[in-house]
DNA sequence: GCGGAATGTAGAT
DNA sequence: TCTACCTTCCGCT
C-alpha cells in the first residue's frame, strides 16, 4: 500500500525496465483505453516520482499521470516468447516492451496498474500544475524544507493533519505520520504554529530517514532495532513493523495506543511517549 | 457469498 | 465537511 517510498520505487524499478523503450500501451479494463491508444507504440523516456504522484515523459511530449490512491498497485511479470501474460483483475493500464516485434533478444517485461485513483494522459503543463500544489518531498534530491516549516509555524491545524497535507510536505501517509510523530515525541493534537525550530528540524529528518528507509526496503520499518528486542544476528520479523500504527500497545513502553481524527482519519499515538 | 477495512484524493455541498 | 470511488483481502456467515 502506497505512501511515497512504494511511489519512488515503483518509479526506479519501472525506469529500469522501460526507459528509452518502445512501449505497447494498453487498458485491458478499457477506462484508459481512448488515451492508451495515443502513447501505444511511443517511446518512454523516464518516469518521475514526486511525493506519491508518477510522472510519464512519453516522447509525444504528453505526460501520463498515475496516483495509487489507497488502492492502488502495480504489478510486473515477465515473458520470454513475446505475448505478456494475461492480466490479473481490473487492469487500467498496461506498459510492455513486448511489441510485436519478430524478433525477442531478451524477456519482456510487463506492467499492469490496478485500482489507481487518478491514471490519466496530459498535456505537457498539467505536470507543472500538479507540482505546484505539492510541499517538498523528502524523496526528491536537494528537497528544502523551509517552505514546509513556514507553513507548519503559520498553521493552528494539529500538527498531524498537517503532516498528511500533500501541500505542506509530499509523500507522507497515514502509517508515517504516526511514526513520526511518535519518534519525536509529539502529541498529534499540537498546533503547528506552537512547535519550535528544534522540533521542525527533527520532524524532517525524521521523516527523511524513514522514508529512505522504507524505499530501500520495500516496506515499512520505522522501528529501530534496538527496540525490537531481537538476539544480536537475528533476523526482523517479516511484514511492517511499527512503534504505534495499527498497535494495541506502544512497541516501547508498553502502553496502550490511542487514537485521535486528525485530516480526516484515525491517527495512532501513545500517550505516554508523546505527551499533550 | 457478503461486508468491512485499507498506508488516498477529488469534487460536491 | 461529506461522500464517492478505485480494488483487494480477510473474516464472517
Amino acid at each position: 500500500m502506497p505512501e511515497g517510498h512504494t511511489i519512488h520505487r515503483a518509479a526506479r524499478q519501472q525506469n529500469r525496465a522501460l526507459k528509452g523503450r518502445t512501449i505497447s500501451v494498453s487498458s485491458p479494463q478499457g477506462r484508459f483505453a481512448a488515451d492508451a491508444a495515443r502513447i501505444d507504440g511511443a517511446v518512454l523516456e523516464r518516469v518521475e516520482p514526486y511525493g506519491k504522484h508518477l510522472f510519464y515523459h512519453w516522447e509525444t511530449g504528453e505526460i501520463g499521470h498515475v496516483h495509487l490512491g489507497l488502492f492502488g498497485r502495480f504489478r510486473t511479470s515477465y515473458s520470454v516468447l513475446g505475448d505478456p501474460t494475461a492480466p490479473t483483475g481490473a487492469v487500467r493500464m498496461r506498459l510492455s516492451t513486448a511489441t510485436g516485434a519478430d524478433r525477442v533478444d531478451r524477456a519482456e517485461v510487463t506492467i499492469d496498474l490496478s485500482g489507481p485513483t487518478v491514471c490519466s494522459l496530459d498535456p505537457p503543463d498539467a505536470r507543472a500544475q500538479i507540482l505546484r500544489r505539492l510541499g517538498p518531498d523528502p524523496l526528491a534530491r536537494k528537497a528544502d524544507p523551509t517552505p514546509m516549516f513556514d507553513r507548519i509555524r503559520r498553521s493552528r491545524r494539529p500538527i498531524a493533519d498537517l503532516l498528511l497535507d500533500q501541500a505542506v510536505v509530499a509523500g507522507i501517509g497515514n502509517v508515517y505520520r504516526a511514526e513520526i510523530l511518535f519518534v519525536v515525541g509529539i502529541h498529534p493534537l499540537r498546533p503547528g504554529d506552537e512547535l519550535d525550530d528544534a522540533e521542525l528540524h527533527a520532524i524532517w529528518a525524521t521523516t527523511c530517514g524513514m522514508l529512505a528507509q522504507g524505499l530501500r526496503d520495500g516496506r515499512i520499518v520505522t522501528v529501530d532495532r534496538n527496540d525490537l528486542g531481537l538476539a544480536p544476528g537475528a533476523r526482523r520479523p517479516r511484514g511492517e513493523a511499527t512503534y504505534v500504527y495499527k498497535r494495541r500497545a506502544c512497541l516501547r513502553c508498553g502502553d496502550t495506543i490511542r487514537t485521535v481524527e486528525a485530516g480526516g482519519r484515525p491517527c495512532y499515538y501513545c500517550p505516554t511517549d508523546q505527551e499533550a
